[in-house]
DNA sequence: CGGGACGTTGACGGTCGTCAAAATTAGTGG
DNA sequence: CCACTAATTTTGACGACCGTCAACGTCCCG
């Protein structure tokens, strides 16, 4: 959240929650069609968001954890996109998007703190399509890993050890690979001593091999 | 753009273009790492945008014609992340993105109309994901001929005619294959009767058929 | 303790990428 | 306007990567 504002301001911006809500571990916060109303930010917890095609394939296009704002999909029609359920127990803060809007007007680090949330999310988008349009599948992982270490890190979590809250099909929609693919390719990662996969438990022996995995041009 | 304003607001809202530019073919409207102060609606003309890896693997995000808005990626970190390139002679109109906020402040239509616009960008991006992550490339190329004429019809333009302005490499980047995959495609699609396909020129014949390959699920 | 969800591993096949060559077009300068 | 080169597109042959199908193992929760 941005800094330099009066304690006044501050206030405001505190009473745009109206309430809190719990989401327990398979329930879902909204779903495709649902009306818009709200924005939410997680408080506690781990969310995936997903979208279906007619014929029910489902992508997930995101986890989000901590701090994360969800609900942005639904601005543009008035109506939910995509489908946000939580991987665990969690609790989020509603945040009605007309006092939002009202509150932006007249808060000018609000207002750009907004756009720049909007901004964020096309921006990470754009990774995402550069993932799954360019990448092989062990690239894919080895950014999925460190991408989510990072976010975790800078949570005050170790950057080695991680709890994987989705399952190897979650993160194969995520990635474009089937789960299979996923457990493969975590099992080559475990024998070549690069991490230690035990069920939903991983451990990073060496974050610089993953790195290089990710950044390695593949053809030259 | 929303229409129930009065027309003093109109017109400072159509103050917020400084002015105009225009980009010949090949030129780049702006680029990775540039700082950003604007966002650019495009007047005529036809643009790509695209990321790069750090490897050098470009990954083209978007195809953009008349009426849309590009620069949304720069809000975030006062700096544009990735690239836009003129695939033809374009005039954009140059908006200030401090003056977008200023007049948002005041006019609460062109607030939610901006708020809008980032979201319908996200939107779209999931839509991309969906197609990256569990589409084969028939079902792909399909769906791309499909967004394109829609969007062309919208505008004016054919629903059956087209012409690409970018190469089979580029459709083949935003699409996640190879430029052979891309021209194999349409050469099947031609073969089956459902385009004709003549170097840039696109004729669909067959825009049933191209829905029914979008919306087949491939196993059951 | 038992059942169902989840994960792992193997064998096999298909889709699409790779490499190569030829055809067609576009662009440039004389 | 034409020759010439570069860029783009098409097509083929081949192979790798990853998906599919199947069986088995493991964990979790009631």
């Amino acid at each position: 959240m941005p800094v330099d504002l009066s304690v006044n301001d501050l206030d405001r911006i505190e009473n745009i929650i109206q309430k809190r809500k719990r989401v327990k571990r398979g329930e879902q916060l909204f779903r495709n069609g649902d009306s818009f109303h709200a924005l939410y930010a997680i408080r506690t917890g781990f969310f995936k968001t997903s979208v279906s095609s007619t014929d029910g394939r489902e992508q997930v296009t995101g986890f989000q954890m901590a701090g994360e704002i969800m609900g942005l999909d639904g601005i543009v029609s008035d109506r939910h996109t995509c489908d946000a359920l939580a991987l665990e127990d969690a609790e989020v803060c509603i945040m009605p998007f007309d006092r939002i809007e009202e509150l932006s007007r007249e808060i000018n680090a609000l207002q750009h703190h907004v756009h720049k949330i909007m901004s964020r999310e096309i921006v990470r988008e754009h990774g995402v399509m550069l993932l799954l349009g360019s990448m092989r599948a062990e690239e894919r992982v080895a950014a999925f890993l460190l991408n989510l270490t990072q976010r975790l890190h800078a949570r005050g979590f170790s950057q080695s050890e991680l709890v994987l809250r989705m399952t190897r099909e979650e993160i194969g929609s995520y990635l474009g690979l089937k789960l299979e693919t996923v457990s493969r390719t975590f099992s080559k990662f475990q024998e070549d001593g690069i991490v230690e996969v035990k069920q939903k438990n991983l451990h990073i022996l060496n974050a610089e091999a993953l790195k290089l995995i990710v950044n390695a041009a593949h053809c030259e």
